[in-house]
DNA sequence: GCCATGGCTAGTA
DNA sequence: GCCATGGCTAGTA
């Protein structure tokens, strides 16, 4: 099924993980009912029109890792940290206790 | 085609 | 390390 995964669901769901909080592309993949549109979801936080109101920087990957960024991976984790996250390495700290809990609509 | 992913296998040590 | 997956854009005709 193509081209059913809307943008501002995505951002409108991302909206919802509170500071000091991450989530992971798949889990917003899958919370909106596309588990196989993870890289989708990069794709689309790579187009994120505002990053003020859109949080795009609390999407990390599965494993806890950093993910990408548009103004750099070093900027990421620096916001991350300014959160409150700590990290071990390139990886969260306590990664699963880290993780929001998305809700679908 | 490219990519801000992720899950699963092969196969080394 | 390979490749399926989904959305996007560059750039050919």
């Amino acid at each position: 099924m193509r081209g059913a995964l809307f943008a501002s669901d995505v951002y409108a769901l991302l909206r919802t993980v509170p500071k000091g909080k991450v989530t992971t592309y798949g889990d917003l993949a899958k919370a909106l009912g596309h588990p196989r549109a993870a890289r989708a979801i990069g794709r689309i936080m790579n187009a994120n029109p505002d990053p003020i109101v859109v949080p795009c920087h609390r999407v990390v990957a599965s494993d806890g890792g950093i993910g990408g960024y548009a103004y750099g991976t070093k900027v990421k984790k620096d916001i991350l940290e300014n959160e409150g996250l700590s990290f071990e390495g390139d990886r969260i700290k306590d990664f699963e206790k880290r993780r929001a809990v998305l809700k679908k609509n």
